[in-house]
DNA sequence: CCATAATACATGAAAATTCATGTAATCCAA
DNA sequence: TTGGATTACATGAATTTTCATGTATTATGG
């Protein structure tokens, strides 16, 4: 028998492939909308948030700024979504979703539901919460 | 107190941010020895690994195949890689790591197995058997 | 106040990624 | 066999991302 594989073992290697396989499964229907992954992330954190600043949003949708200004300028040239200096500090830019933007996310976000319930149904209903939970503290502790 | 967010509840959303914070954390590492994220990851997988195709390391970094190919010509001409014809089958590119590219990673091979265990530190050896059996779990089920 | 620092974003240039497609090698069924 | 799929990879063009930097606004110590 071959010698274990470093990444075979390494926790980043496991999170990213299970990450991975989650996404890649997810992405033809956020394909078949017409959206890119990156605007997924936008409109499925946006749709149902108070508008948040390009700084915010480049922290959700874990890119960085530059990427994410430019990614809203497009979207916004799409009319999903709107820019707008922030009243009570002019340096922000504050990004919402419209209402064309919610329309086209919405039934992403019940098929992302969906497709979320089919991965966990290999789960049991203790593991999805001790899951939910070690996710969480890892992303905590970083 | 506000609607919970639909991402916030979000698997995909969980997986994605918990895998950022781990890797974020280590780029710094990486950068710090010369490398790019994806130069990291195809050397972290080759370095213990007997040769592999353009395709099995597009599979094992989360790539595509013609970024896998032009990214491995890029670490080829440092000569950290080194691609060659496969004798049995002349389609395939067979891709292994230079002992100068096993010289630059093994360092951050040992510095990430330390991030890792720090990472760890915040669990009980029981979740940190959980958690990496759930994560396999979903990743085949995906 | 004021000068300086820090924050927030935009932008141009460079780099990396991806898509669409092309080519060559291999497989396979009739 | 052999001709049509299939597989594996390379490549040019387009897109996206990132880096380095610049500008404007806000915060802060003296």
């Amino acid at each position: 028998m071959a010698a274990p594989r470093f990444v075979d073992g390494y926790l980043g290697y496991l999170l990213g492939q299970a990450n991975h396989a989650l996404y890649k499964d997810f992405d033809a229907h956020v394909r078949a909308a017409g959206l890119s992954s990156s605007e997924w992330r936008v409109l499925a954190t946006l749709h149902d948030s108070e508008p948040l600043t390009i700084s915010q949003l480049a922290n959700e949708v874990l890119s960085k700024q530059p990427t994410v200004t430019k990614l809203v300028q497009r979207m916004a040239d799409q009319h999903w979504v709107v820019l707008q200096g922030d009243a009570s500090d002019q340096r922000r830019t504050l990004v919402a979703a419209t209402a064309a933007g919610k329309r086209l996310v919405m039934p992403l976000v019940q098929e992302a539901r969906q497709h979320e319930a089919r991965m966990l149904s290999a789960l049991g209903s203790t593991e999805k919460a001790a899951l939910r939970k070690l996710l969480g503290k890892l992303r905590y502790h970083a």
